[in-house]
DNA sequence: TGGATAGTTCAATAACTCATGAGTAGTTGA
DNA sequence: TCAACTACTCATGAGTTATTGAACTATCCA
């Protein structure tokens, strides 16, 4: 991931509806799911302006798409969210250790509070 | 970090100036820098448009000012910026362990092959 | 072939972001 | 107090992004 990706990954995750699509499709892992059943999932948002943003992370290579049948699959691309971790961690923090800490600390583990925080604001 | 801020962080970072303000106050530390001297630093941009991207920066609570005499030194705010990571990680990557493996390899050491890439697009 | 289903694309408009340059505010030292 | 210095704020205009609803494409099945 090199920083024009990183700034377009950047842009694409600074929208709420994107961001939202962004953690559907994650907990639906490699299966993926299909246009409508994300358009059912995030409550009904118009076809057309969910087409927009799915169009608009897939262009950051941030999801991938395939058709099945009639469906459109809808995918995250793990190794692109992993690049853009690594990116922000190592080129724009620089690694600082202080900022690492957080990484220390096995995120994703209930309950482990990361800085001042006590995982209240998970999904 | 919750979701909001996540969406504000992400919007400030999804841009080349205000990306490359962040990537050098990380180098420069908790002492941080002058806006005169980081626009020198960054090649002379106009003022008025670095102040916008700081404001935007410190709107986004990602650095912080403190005035010094006549200077407005900026500094990163390092629990910002792993608030940041720990919510993309988390909340939005959902620790997925495919996802979390480029945490694992102690990111920032240099060489260590990250997801296809050997760290060559390094500042 | 024609109707139904699943999604995308397009055009118009609204809303937001960014760059620029002029003007303004806080600080210092003579 | 005044000039110089440092930095911010504001107004403007250009460019970009987002929303909406209608039209279109692809697929399936009878």
């Amino acid at each position: 991931m090199d920083r024009e990706q990183a700034l377009t990954a950047f842009s694409a995750l600074a929208h709420a509806d994107r961001l939202d699509l962004i953690r559907l499709l994650v907990r639906q892992g490699p299966e993926g799911l299909a246009a409508g059943q994300i358009g059912v999932a995030l409550g009904g948002r118009m076809a057309s302006r969910l087409s927009f943003h799915l169009a608009t992370l897939e262009a950051a290579a941030l999801i991938t798409s395939r058709r099945v049948a009639r469906n459109v699959i809808y995918s995250v691309r793990t190794e692109a969210l992993g690049g853009l971790l690594s990116f922000l961690m190592r080129d724009c923090c620089g690694s600082d250790p202080q900022i690492m800490a957080c990484c220390d600390r096995h995120p994703g583990a209930e309950g482990v509070p990361v800085y001042g925080e006590a995982g209240t604001d998970k999904t």
